[in-house]
DNA sequence: ATCTATTCCTGGCTGC
DNA sequence: TGCAGCCAGGAATAGA
């Protein structure tokens, strides 16, 4: 992995210290693309793993051949390629995934694309990312809820209004809001103050307010942590930008809660671990 | 609407 | 030392 670490495959270090890519990770990543593929032509598409593709995949080579790519942005967790006369093409990073410009394919390499000046490395030793193309794929865009790092206040407190779902499981559904993972989740949870088990209508509008304030301080400040590193990403070296982010309960079970020094503790809701302090995360 | 369980995957960790 | 078994989770899916 990345900065002090030789890169010995992605899980040189235990999991509470890796970045899952969520909306910071994918953001940074979509920041550092963007002005290196935009105008770019598709020469060619490599797919090596069947899993990374689901579909025809040697029809979606043709499909992307030749294509210009307009534009590169983020929807959600998803990187979306706006290709000139052709469908639209994301990629999903899972839980694992990364992109690398100028990489050299390696062991765990699902896709390559070679441009007309580059190429660009689609890695993911789980294979739980993915890249589709087609037409269905607007619409499936479209049903994810509204942006994490751009909802108003207003609007957050709207859709929150008549959910009467437990509060973490519903900022992790992406058809309520969508960019939004299990670590930034917690994180935004203790900083609001917030029981992850609390059911959502029922927050005071106080804790609604914080909740929306936090979400936004700390997807800003995963992605400023991102983004200073943005030149280093680049190089095959690596994400060294993801790991920056200083996280307060997120894999911390057991350590002082650093706002009142309570053991961190860690339950699951909804299938995922769960970390928050039992003193200043009431129900 | 909401909840739970299951599936996909693999490296690293635990425990025998 | 070796190795089986468990664990992590994003998202789709099925079923209650």
């Amino acid at each position: 992995m990345i900065g002090p670490y030789r890169w010995r495959g992605p899980y040189c270090q235990p999991w509470h210290h890796q970045s899952v890519p969520e909306l910071p990770e994918v953001e940074t990543v979509v920041r550092t693309l963007a002005p290196r593929l935009t105008g770019r032509q598709v020469r060619g598409v490599r797919f090596l793993s069947v899993l990374a593709f689901r579909g025809n995949r040697r029809r979606a080579a043709t499909m992307l051949r030749g294509r210009q790519i307009e534009a590169v942005r983020r929807h959600g967790k998803f990187i979306v390629f706006e290709l000139g006369g052709g469908p639209r093409m994301t990629i999903h990073l899972g839980m694992t995934g990364s992109l690398l410009w100028g990489g050299r394919p390696g062991p765990y390499t699902r896709a390559v694309f070679e441009l007309d000046e580059g190429r660009l490395v689609f890695d993911d030793p789980r294979q739980f990312g993915s890249i589709e193309i087609g037409a269905a794929l607007p619409d499936r865009l479209a049903r994810l809820g509204p942006d994490a790092f751009e909802i108003s206040a207003e609007e957050f407190a709207a859709r929150l209004k008549d959910r009467r779902g437990r509060i973490k499981p519903l900022l992790l559904n992406q058809r309520f809001l969508r960019g939004l993972g299990n670590i930034y989740t917690d994180e935004a949870l203790f900083r609001a103050r917030i029981h992850p088990l609390a059911v959502a209508a029922r927050l005071s509008r106080a804790r609604v307010g914080r909740l929306h304030a936090a979400i936004q301080e700390v997807l800003g400040e995963a992605i400023a942590s991102g983004g200073s590193s943005i030149s280093d990403y680049v190089d095959a070296e690596g994400r060294r930008g993801w790991f920056q982010m200083q996280h307060r309960v997120y894999g911390k079970e057991g350590e002082p809660c650093p706002r009142c020094g309570a053991p961190i503790r860690r339950i699951v809701v909804a299938q995922r671990g769960t970390h928050y302090c039992p003193q200043c995360q009431r129900r």
